[in-house]
DNA sequence: TAGATAATTGACCGTCGGTCGAATAAGTAG
DNA sequence: CTACTTATTCGACCGACGGTCAATTATCTA
C-alpha cells in the first residue's frame, strides 16, 4: 500500500469517526447529554480501541469535529462572496452566514446544535473556535472597509475579536434568555454598537435585526 | 439542640467545605488542574461521605463557592458606593471594583483565580455568574443614570448584559491574548463602545484604561 | 440512663476515558 | 504461493472519579 492510499484510507476512517461523533453531538435528546467514547465507537460500528488508533483522546475528537464544521462553514462563506461588490457587502454576507447558521432551526448543523446543546465543554470550545476562525476574516474585511471608507477603526483586529465575541455571547442560550423579543432588542443594540464603534453609516447594520430574506 | 444552633452548626460545616474547595480552586498548580471530591474532603479534614451530607453533588459545591465569592464581592461594592455623589460615579466604582479584581495579581481572590484557571467548567460558570449577578446592578445604575441625564439607552437591561458580557470576555485569558498592549487597546475600544452606545460624555469611560490609583 | 436523632465515615459501586496485548488484515519480498 | 513484516482492529481490563450506603459515633431529649 503506497503512502497516498494509506492517507486516503486513514482520512476515510477518521471521517467515519468524526461523522459518528458529530451525529451524536447534534442529536439533542435530553437524557443523553454526555457523549462517551463507547457511544462514538458503537455508533461508528467500530471497536473502542480503533478510536484511539486514530485519535489521542476524546477531547481531540471533539475538537476535530468542531474544527471541521467551522472550516466547512467558512469555506461556504468564501464561496458566497464572489458576487459581493463592496467590502461592506462582504461584511454583511459574513454576518448573514453566521446568523443564518445560528438562528435557523437547522439541527443538521453542528454549529447551531452546539449553541443549543447543554454540554458546557462543547459550548465553550465552540465559542473559542468561532472567535479564532471568524475574527481574522472579519479583521481583514475591516481593514479592507477602511480603505474604501465604509468603516473606520483604529484597531481592526481587536475590533473584530470583540465583535465576534459579542455575537457569540449574544446568541448564547446558556447566558441569556433567547425569546424573540429579547434577541431582537439585543441585535438592535448590537447593530447600534457596531455602527458607532466602526463609524459606519447610520443604519448600515440594521440588516442584523431585519428578517433574513 | 434548638433549630438555630443546628443551622449555625451546619452553616459552619458548609463553610469549612466551601473554604476547602475555594482554597483548592485558587491554588493554580499546573499539574493538579482538576479538583476531586476526595481532595476537597481531605483538604477539609473530613470524610468524603460528610461532603454528601451537606451537598447534593460536586457541582453544587463549585456553584456555591462561586456564588459565595460573587456575593461577597458585590457586598463589598455596595459598601463603597456610599460616598459616590452621582450615578456615574457609582458606575465608575462598579467597573473599578470589577477591574481591580480582574487585573490585580491577587490570587487570594477566587474571581481572579477563576479567570486565570485552566478549568473550562469553572471559567464558564464564573462567566454566567458574573453576568447574572453584576448585570442587574449595572442595569439599575443605567436606569438611574438615564434620569439624571448622564447616559441614554433604550433597553437598560440588555445594555447591561452586553456590557458585562463584553468585559468578561475581554479579560478572558482563554479567549484572547492578555498582553498589556492588547488589553489596553481592547479596553480603549470598550470605553469607546460604552461611550457611544450609552451616549455618555466623550471620554467619560476613559478611566477604564487609565491606571488604577 | 436509655432511646432517638443527627452527623460521620470509608469501603464499595458504576461509569468512563484510556491502555494493552492478542488477533487479524494487508502488504511485501523471494 | 509462502513467509514475514507491518498496519489495523478489538474488547477485556485498568485506574480514577463522582456518588452511595450501612454501620458507627456524637449529640440531644425525656
Amino acid at each position: 500500500m503506497n503512502e497516498k492510499n494509506i492517507n486516503e484510507k486513514n482520512k476515510n476512517k477518521i471521517d467515519i469517526i468524526l461523522n459518528s461523533a458529530e451525529e451524536l453531538m447534534c442529536s439533542m435528546e435530553e437524557p443523553n447529554r454526555d457523549i462517551t467514547v463507547d457511544m462514538i465507537a458503537k455508533n461508528a460500528g467500530i471497536g473502542k480501541g480503533s478510536i484511539y488508533y486514530y485519535f489521542e483522546s476524546k477531547d481531540e475528537i471533539i475538537d476535530a469535529v468542531i474544527e471541521r464544521s467551522y472550516s466547512a462553514a467558512i469555506q461556504e462563506y468564501f464561496s458566497t462572496i464572489n458576487n459581493c461588490e463592496t467590502t461592506f457587502d462582504k461584511i454583511k454576507q459574513l454576518f448573514r452566514s453566521i446568523l443564518k447558521e445560528e438562528l435557523l432551526d437547522n439541527s443538521k448543523n453542528i454549529i447551531l446544535s452546539l449553541h443549543v446543546h447543554e454540554d458546557i465543554m462543547l459550548h465553550y470550545k465552540m465559542m473559542m473556535t468561532s472567535i479564532r476562525t471568524i475574527s481574522p476574516i472579519l479583521s481583514q474585511l475591516l481593514i479592507e472597509g477602511q480603505k474604501d471608507g465604509s468603516i473606520h477603526t483604529d484597531s481592526p483586529q481587536e475590533s473584530a475579536e470583540m465583535i465576534v465575541a459579542m455575537l457569540t455571547f449574544l446568541l448564547n442560550k446558556n447566558f441569556f434568555s433567547t425569546d424573540t423579543e429579547s434577541i431582537y432588542r439585543k441585535l438592535k443594540l448590537y447593530a447600534r454598537v457596531l455602527e458607532t464603534s466602526l463609524q459606519a453609516e447610520p443604519g448600515s447594520f440594521d440588516f442584523l435585526f431585519m428578517p433574513i430574506e
